[in-house]
DNA sequence: TAAGGTTTAATGTTAGACATTTCATCAGGT
DNA sequence: ACCTGATGAAATGTCTAACATTAAACCTTA
């Protein structure tokens, strides 16, 4: 009936503003925002609440925000971190467990492998190929090459072209990544891990999105059958401390790593 | 190689003290914390960096604040409401669509089914049941019927116990309804939907995910097409004014609506 | 007893000073 | 030339203390 009234909070109204401007276009990524006191001034506020509005955008992991000389707030272009940070902690909250994460990944990459099948132009299609090479390379060296796998899975993630899908599963392999790690396993199975992607990228050359599906699914099966059962001693309790991946595009990560 | 620093923000110290006592049952859903100022006793330390960190919690979902009189911080047990925000921002930035957030819930919501199907208590069942009969009687008296739409959904996906995938298709839901309400589309396609949760119903109780994903899917697919033509003249490019749903948990939304 | 004003306990906002961090620059010694 | 360290400057981070606003609870009165 009636419309809902403006924001109460000052500091909500000048957060709007500065989103909109933002995905309007009127700053670009990397772009550097007016410092503190000069928006004080333009909102004619005070800088409890500037800083405030600020804080809330870089809680949407819209901007980043750098201290000291040259410092200032960072247009950064979404990156997941903080959705992953929420993914975390409703999982806390839910007495949930590394397996829903596999669970969830069970689902999501596989029903992406059928998007990036239709979708996949002939650079990503090039890209994927690469990083599958080079790993195949690696692996050949005897060498980690975890992060060629997870750069697999991003490009895979990003060929699909649907920010949400994106968005969701680059925060859930994150979280699995992280646990992993702070549990000391995964190394050790690399070769099987390469010919799955190499399996993978033949499949989505040939838009072949079933046989993806399939594959990704053996994948990540595959992965789970390995890695779980080294879990069982109660890791992974503990909140990541950093961070795995790079931001949610690999072009982001360029500049503000 | 070397641990990490301790967070150098003040308030993020103080964040991650109270998100701790809060995800180890220290404080409980609907607990009041202490208030502003003997938050700053406690900590040794200024207002600015309690506030601080209470934001912090807030665009975590994990706490509410209310001001005045009887006001204070809440516990709120991590509602949806900031994942869906993250979304839509994710989705603006990327130039995402209304199809985009489909497609995400035709992956979703029939894995979803897969899950409740073998998940599903009787008590779930029950309630499940119950929210269609009534859609069903409502639908007789041809009134309207979205608020059971949303809860037999909301329902079903509770029953697939998996927090990651209950949080990510909540705000999905939360998102798609969101724009089509924005859009004035939605009325007059009560008597398909409620035919569909009855099947999908049926399926569940009889313990056949196949049968209850493919529903799912026509579900889903069934409404795409007769909403999204609606759609064409450019609806739904605002933000989201307010929130559809409850937060996520229905057992939750008692208190905190 | 119901309507409406008043109190009060909390968060919200402002102002201004000072602390800290970080990069850039420059000087000096090897 | 090149590393090392001292200094300066520009930004965010933190603290203090006062005042504004809100909304529940209470009290007064018709």
């Amino acid at each position: 009936m009636f419309q809902s009234v403006p924001n109460s909070r000052v500091s909500e109204e000048i957060a709007e503003q500065i989103k909109g401007a933002i995905l309007s276009g009127k700053f670009k990524r990397g772009d550097k925002l007016p410092t503190e006191r000069e928006l004080v001034e333009q909102f004619r506020t005070s800088r409890v609440s500037v800083r405030e509005a600020v804080r809330a955008l870089e809680h949407l992991g819209l901007v980043r925000v750098k201290r000291g000389h040259g410092g200032g707030t960072y247009v950064s272009g979404a990156d997941h971190h903080r959705v992953a940070e929420s993914f975390w902690v409703r999982m806390q909250l839910s007495k949930g467990t590394l397996n829903h994460l596999t669970e969830a990944r069970l689902l999501l990459e596989p029903g992406l492998c059928r998007l990036a099948a239709e979708r996949a132009t002939a650079q990503d299609l090039e890209r994927l190929e690469a990083v599958v090479k080079r790993q195949e390379d690696t692996v050949k060296a005897g060498k980690d090459t975890q992060s060629y796998d997870l750069k697999f899975h991003r490009l895979l993630i990003d060929a699909a072209r649907n920010p949400i899908l994106a968005l969701t599963t680059v925060s859930v392999i994150d979280l699995l990544v992280n646990a992993l790690q702070e549990a000391r396993v995964g190394a050790g199975l690399t070769a099987h891990v390469v010919n799955f992607h190499r399996a993978i990228y033949n499949a989505l050359r040939d838009r072949d999105g079933e046989r993806a599906a399939r594959l990704m699914a053996d994948h990540v099966a595959d992965i789970q059958r390995r890695l779980h059962p080294r879990l069982i001693r109660g890791g992974g309790q503990a909140a990541p401390r950093q961070w795995i991946s790079a931001p949610l595009h690999l072009d982001e990560a360029t500049w503000d790593q």
